[in-house]
DNA sequence: CTAGGGTTAG
């Protein structure tokens, strides 16, 4: 649920001072604040605060404190901290409890800023911190990573000598483990109860954040009694390094141990998946969820459209979508995303107006996902009517990755001066993968004066990484400047920079079989290589012509025998040809791009073996079919 | 105490 501003600026009932001729009769309906109680407490809606509190004053009970409480933690409650704080200032002695009301509603509100001042303005009012307050803070310090502040608080628990309580260590272990300040925490955690889940759940969460996953793990096996939050913890910290096969093997001991996983976990599974591209095991999942009763809320649901969408399987994540009655801005996103990401840039931007028009608030996010779908299919007028009302409607100041995307969408559609204008006039300073981009741009669109205008800004950014290098080397080759591409291919060495091999991977019966460039280790490598030339032949008999050719004179002998080798999609798909029925889909995972020439051959190799083929690239799907690919050959 | 969405380049 989404509330605007306005709704949070509710009308204020006239205050105490004006008061004074309120109905005696009426007030006694309300006495000493008894009735008012169960009414602040059950209240479920921002619009009936202020009568409540009009209630309040005519019933003379706005200064009793209790009420007062009650009061402030409904605002709170509702996240509308503009009436709390108003209601604050009237009071004229405010207490502890008071002030703990305001800062529950800061901490909840995600702006633990203003909940650290408001604590140490109670400090200086010699108001006596208790326990809960300090938890409070506590957690405040933590979220922000506020490390001196969260110390002082714990100097001021140590003289209160309230060291002792379970929340106060639960919160300064949060504060100094995520300030990765380890030994300071895991002095904290050897005085809380032997092997306490809680705890160590905090340090493991924290210590993954940090990418220390062996002491995480450390931490997690000495565990005696692990619950289900326990195990999500450590599944989640490999997920976010990156580790998505260990988090799949700990999900698997997680479940020989008959431990339940609820929606976390599940969440967490799925990411691994989109990771993995594990499209059988998310499915699995997806059923899963249906047979026991995990809910299926908007964070399930959006990891499941996402999980879909980046194993390639769109329908099934736009089914995933429309059966959905959670919808939040991030389902949303992951839709619009997923749609980018498999050209159907139409449908995402239509997603994008029905979820203004559901009243939901887009973000930055979302705006990369529509731009994205945008850039994907050259649609200009709509990219630039998007981009402006970022700012216009929203007051979203676009971001690198914005302009990032505009420059990528004027350069792919030939637009290279504008394109080189408008990245030169960015609010902010454009990185070397915008000017990839476009220099990419001036490959396609065979702009030399450009693309060395370019080039030149790249190589003095000494920002560039080996995809830099091998797209200047590539550009330089397709101009025919042998001499330079060679110059920056030994630069590239010189600097012990290597390139990322290109490597393709396919699903067989359970198993993922990996294929590098040229790669002969596979067992089944004659019969791979026999379905290649076979192929070949046929490609000739349709008319295909290798791109390699003309790209082939004038290169070092080095550099030829890399262009001549065999990009690893082609040997994917030859084995997937020869491993599965006739008519299955194939689906490849490519760590880099598909080049046009291979792309171009496996249209046909869609057309002649009546397979569809789902080639997941570095940055989009492509769907090849009957001789065409869903990209339209714009990518 | 644990959770979802990410541009551009090779």
């Amino acid at each position: 649920m989404l509330l605007s501003r306005r709704q949070f600026a509710v009308p204020f009932p006239p205050n105490s001072s004006s008061r004074s001729h309120a109905s005696k009769k009426k007030s006694r309906r309300f006495h000493g604040g008894n009735q008012l109680i169960p009414l602040l407490e059950s209240c479920k809606s921002i619009g009936q605060i202020p009568q409540l509190h009009a209630l309040v004053i005519k019933a003379g009970q706005d200064r009793n404190p209790l009420v007062l409480f009650k009061m402030l933690r409904l605002c709170s409650k509702l996240s509308s901290m503009d009436y709390a704080l108003r209601v604050f200032e009237t009071i004229l002695v405010p207490d502890v409890y008071h002030y703990t009301a305001l800062l529950e509603g800061h901490v909840a509100l995600a702006s633990p800023r203003s909940a650290i001042e408001l604590y140490f303005r109670m400090v200086g009012e010699q108001i006596r911190p208790d326990a809960i307050v300090i938890a409070y803070v506590l957690k405040a310090c933590a979220s922000v990573l506020a490390l001196p502040d969260g110390r002082q608080v714990h100097c001021q628990v140590l003289k209160l000598d309230l060291g002792r309580e379970r929340p106060i260590k639960m919160r300064l272990m949060e504060l100094y483990a995520r300030c990765a300040q380890f030994e300071d925490a895991k002095l904290v955690f050897g005085e809380t109860p032997e092997r306490d889940a809680v705890a160590a759940t905090i340090l493991v969460s924290s210590l993954s954040d940090h990418g220390l996953l062996e002491e995480a793990r450390a931490v997690f096996d000495s565990v005696l009694d692990k619950d289900t939050v326990c195990w999500t913890a450590m599944i989640d910290g490999y997920v976010r390094n990156g580790l998505a096969n260990a988090a799949l093997d700990l999900f698997r001991e997680m479940q020989r141990e008959c431990v339940r996983p609820n929606e976390f976990t599940v969440v967490c599974i799925l990411s691994a998946c989109s990771q993995l591209g594990a499209l059988e095991l998310g499915r699995w999942v997806h059923s899963y969820v249906g047979k026991n009763n995990v809910r299926l809320n908007a964070f399930v649901g959006s990891a499941l459209v996402d999980m879909y969408a980046k194993c390639g399987s769109l329908e099934e994540a736009l089914v995933v979508f429309d059966e959905m009655e959670e919808k939040d801005v991030v389902t949303y996103n992951s839709m619009i995303a997923g749609l980018a990401m498999h050209g159907r840039s139409n449908e995402a931007v239509k997603v994008y107006e029905q979820m203004v028009r559901d009243g939901l608030r887009p973000t930055q996010l979302t705006f990369v996902g529509v731009l994205n779908a945008c850039s994907h299919s050259g649609l200009v007028d709509v990219g630039f009517e998007v981009f402006e009302s970022m700012a216009k409607d929203y007051e979203l100041e676009p971001r690198i990755e914005h302009y990032g995307c505009m420059v990528d969408l004027l350069a792919r559609v030939g637009r290279l001066e504008e394109a080189y204008e408008f990245a030169k006039g960015m609010r902010v300073e454009p990185d070397h993968v915008i000017w990839s981009a476009l220099l990419s741009a001036c490959k396609i669109h065979g702009h030399l004066s450009l693309g060395e205008k370019v080039a030149e800004i790249l190589i003095d950014s000494e920002a560039a990484d080996s995809g830099t290098f091998v797209l200047l080397s590539n550009v330089y080759s397709s101009f025919g400047k042998w001499k330079e591409a060679a110059r920056i291919r030994a630069n590239m060495r010189g600097k012990g920079i290597l390139k990322e091999p290109g490597c393709s991977s396919i699903r067989v019966d359970n198993e993922i079989h990996e294929f590098l460039l040229g790669d002969i280790r596979h067992p089944r490598r004659k019969e791979i290589y026999m379905k290649l030339e076979d192929l070949n032949g046929v490609l000739r008999q349709e008319g295909f012509v290798p791109a390699k050719d003309v790209v082939l004179q004038d290169i070092e002998e080095e550099e030829k025998e890399w262009a001549l080798a065999i990009h690893s999609e082609r040997l994917a798909i030859c084995f997937g040809l020869i491993a599965t029925e006739p008519g299955t889909t194939l689906r490849i995972v490519k760590n880099l791009r598909v080049c046009s020439d291979c792309h171009s051959m496996i249209k046909i190799i869609a057309k002649v073996t009546g397979r569809r083929i789902v080639v997941r690239d570095r940055n989009r799907f492509h769907h090849f079919e009957d001789g065409s690919c869903s990209c339209g050959d714009y990518w």
